[in-house]
DNA sequence: AATACGGGGTG
DNA sequence: CACCCAGTATT
């Protein structure tokens, strides 16, 4: 066992005193409705909790019940999950909730676990606080605050919920849970951690080592992969062609601008100065082929270079050339953009097209 | 065990 | 820029 029993009541009563003196307010604590703590958990994952505050609130303005859920277009519940990423959450998650709607709320962690969306951490949040159930939640927050108690570097997922499910003062499950994060986010932070507000520094080995910092240690992550593409915008920012993402892959499913990947050369990422004007070059020919693929899908005769976005994925980064097609006749449907969920991505192109408009009048960019 | 999957906060 | 965020599903 990691901890002696005094030592571990001496940690519980010493963390669950500070949270409650010093949580923050915020709307999910102020309810058990599984509903709402279920919705909060999905919002905020891989989610700062001052990002999806007003998510959450918005959410649960047009969706007030798990019934609303249920029954609402898909459109519309995307729509409102616009702009805060990892959008087969929400599609999980209104799934999920129709299950739900038929069949009434999982009771047990492992029913919890059956539903799509919900993995170990949300399972256990949700049967914790809106069940009192004793399971330990392992959270980004978690990692962190058992990393520095234990002093350990890489700790592993499993040897986490071990010590976990350990250190669960059991009869507050929810709250317990819920202030192990708390310290993570407010003063066991990744970088400077604040130690000399910590309720339980003097049980945190990480603390005596003098650099509570360095751990646990950074996980190492896959280099980000540059991807190219070229985009065609028929229409303008308000009123423009979008089509639908394919179902798997970036921006799965969602509606957007319509885009043509193409290959780099394969020395293209190198920069060589001694080649950097020929494969720039042999770039530039990839790309042509890319615009004129996309052309002829959408019966496009012409198009204007508009400018070239850089836009940065977590592990992706997307060099995106944009072009404003001229769409003779006005065949293809122009969409309300403000109808539909669009990525950030998509709208920082139209923002493009925005400043683009502000110099030239429309008509002369043909 | 690694990778895919968004977007934004933080130092 | 690097690292992280109240992770999950897929490979």
């Amino acid at each position: 066992m990691v901890w002696e029993l005094q030592q571990l009541e001496q940690l519980q009563d010493q963390l669950l005193q500070w949270y409650t003196q010093n949580q923050r307010p915020l709307p999910w604590r102020a309810s058990r409705d599984p509903y709402r703590i279920w919705l909060s958990e999905v919002l905020l994952q891989q989610t700062q909790v001052a990002t999806g505050l007003p998510y959450y609130l918005r959410f649960l303005e047009r969706f007030p019940s798990i019934q609303d859920l249920a029954v609402a277009p898909q459109a519309d519940v995307l729509k409102a999950w616009e702009g805060c990423g990892y959008y087969a959450r929400a599609r999980n998650f209104q799934r999920a909730a129709q299950q739900v709607a038929e069949h009434g709320f999982p009771k047990s962690y492992a029913d919890w676990l059956e539903l799509p969306g919900v993995g170990s951490y949300t399972a256990a949040a949700v049967a914790s606080i809106a069940y009192n159930l004793p399971h330990a939640v392992v959270d980004g927050n978690v990692r962190r605050v058992l990393g520095r108690l234990l002093a350990q570097k890489n700790p592993s997922s499993a040897e986490l919920q071990t010590w976990a499910d350990t250190l669960l003062e059991r009869n507050q499950p929810g709250i317990w849970n819920q202030a192990v994060m708390e310290l993570g986010a407010v003063v066991c932070s990744p970088k400077n951690p604040r130690c000399s507000a910590c309720p339980v520094q003097q049980n945190c080995l990480a603390f005596k080592t003098g650099q509570p910092q360095d751990f646990p240690a950074a996980k190492t992550r896959a280099a980000v992969k540059e991807i190219y593409a070229v985009a065609l915008i028929i229409g303008d920012s308000q009123h423009v062609y979008l089509e639908q993402r394919p179902k798997t892959g970036l921006l799965a499913g969602l509606m957007g601008l319509p885009l043509e990947p193409f290959e780099p050369p394969q020395e293209f990422k190198e920069l060589k100065e001694l080649k950097e004007l020929k494969e720039n070059q042999e770039n530039q020919e990839n790309q042509e082929l890319a615009l004129e693929r996309l052309s002829r899908r959408l019966n496009i005769t012409s198009s204007t270079y508009l400018g070239t976005i850089q836009h940065r994925f977590t592990h992706r980064l997307l060099e995106l050339h944009v072009y404003l097609g001229n769409d003779e006749g006005s065949i293809l449907t122009r969409s309300r953009v403000a109808n539909y969920a669009l990525a950030t991505l998509d709208h920082k192109v139209l923002g493009l097209l925005k400043g683009t408009l502000e110099d030239k009048v429309q008509g002369s960019l043909f």
